[in-house]
DNA sequence: AACCAACCTACCCGATTGGATAGGTCGGGT
DNA sequence: ACCCGACCTATCCAATCGGGTAGGTTGGTT
């Protein structure tokens, strides 16, 4: 079986290497998107499987990926990130990506993987791509919030009226209407309802 | 490699059966779960993986699943359906089950399933466990609802006034006051905000 | 020390909402 | 004809909400 591996992080892809060759795959390295697609070129037998990092040179996101296999026809190309949300991962398999690998993977599932994607599927682990969707949207809006304004729309979402947020804060009704007030304001809505539906949408709660 | 497949629909596991003696892997069969539980307990070596129809007698759900993996200790079990949801299948996964594999899936793909399994690793179509979540649960809620119901909570999660609604419907304001009352009742809210939630967490609109 | 920004608290008032009650219309079924 | 369910309209009142205004605290700057 004869992999590439591209990837700009030496330690990583001369470990995978290391560990590839045990298992008897034939391995092909590379430092960026450039020369992998020029090893591709160069090569007298086609690759079972190239690995991509998603962070390295020349791939620009996922357009490099695009890119790779606009390329290099017929290819089974998969995407390996340390970092990458899970968005990235579900694109990349639309794309027509043969796999995803975190690099939080263990050696031994990272063999087994390559052989699954080199026999024509499509791999990805089921724990990361079942992962709730992510929280990072979350901060674009909390973190515009104060901590008692954050608790405020908590409550809000909760369907709970303005005496109930007090009572359940510890603090006056006015207060938790002030609040109210100035987080319509900073997410841009005109009632509670609207307020609740914004939060919910950016997944906060 | 040693297989158990346990599947009520004869032909279906002699099919199964079949392709994997093609591919040369040991196949037991049996066509309920008991006696696939037999079958393992009356073998004189362990089985790499074992696969179980969802729907078969003995299953009860996922009742049958956790029996199995507690009744055969270090057991990869896999469970298949035709029918079952995601939420089934993700389910299974995390009990602890080796994979969940759909009837739709080809011959060449499964065969290439068992294997990946066997080796340890988890397995689950990626296609099916990204798709959205079902809309089922809508009608649960739609369906309770008159239409004139159904377009004043669509207001409502637009986080519209009753006054802009009823003008948006060409009706008057205390008639839609009216169908936010009945609503409430009939979605079990208290107020606006959380009739809107629950519309929203059922994936309305 | 004086200042300022960000946060929390508080009161007042007009607008909106929640809920009860009471009719009126239209179509389908006994 | 009768009843019944689903829909529309209406009025009244108490509770809640939205927004303006103002004072108090804290922590960091000038």
């Amino acid at each position: 079986m004869r992999v590439l591996i591209a990837d700009d992080h030496d330690l990583l892809r001369d470990t995978l290497a290391l560990w590839f060759r045990q298992e008897n795959i034939d391995v092909t390295l590379a430092r960026d998107l450039p020369s992998a697609l020029d090893a591709v070129a160069k090569a007298d037998a086609p690759f079972d499987l190239i690995l991509l990092d998603y962070g390295m040179s020349g791939m620009n996101g996922l357009d490099g990926l695009e890119l790779a296999l606009r390329e290099v026809t017929g290819a089974r190309i998969a995407l390996m990130s340390g970092t990458a949300p899970r968005e990235i991962a579900e694109k990349a398999l639309e794309m027509g990506a043969a796999g995803f690998l975190p690099k939080t993977l263990s050696a031994k599932s990272l063999v087994n993987a390559v052989r699954f994607m080199a026999m024509g599927e499509q791999f990805a682990p089921i724990d990361f791509m079942t992962a709730p969707a992510e929280v990072a949207p979350l901060n674009a809006l909390a973190e515009k919030l104060s901590p008692r304004e954050t608790q405020v729309l908590k409550g809000l979402c909760e369907g709970k009226a303005n005496k109930e947020i007090a009572r359940d804060l510890g603090i006056q009704e006015p207060t938790v209407k002030l609040h109210m007030k100035t987080l319509y304001r900073k997410i841009g809505a005109h009632n509670r309802t609207q307020a609740a539906m914004i939060a919910k949408e950016a997944g906060l709660f």
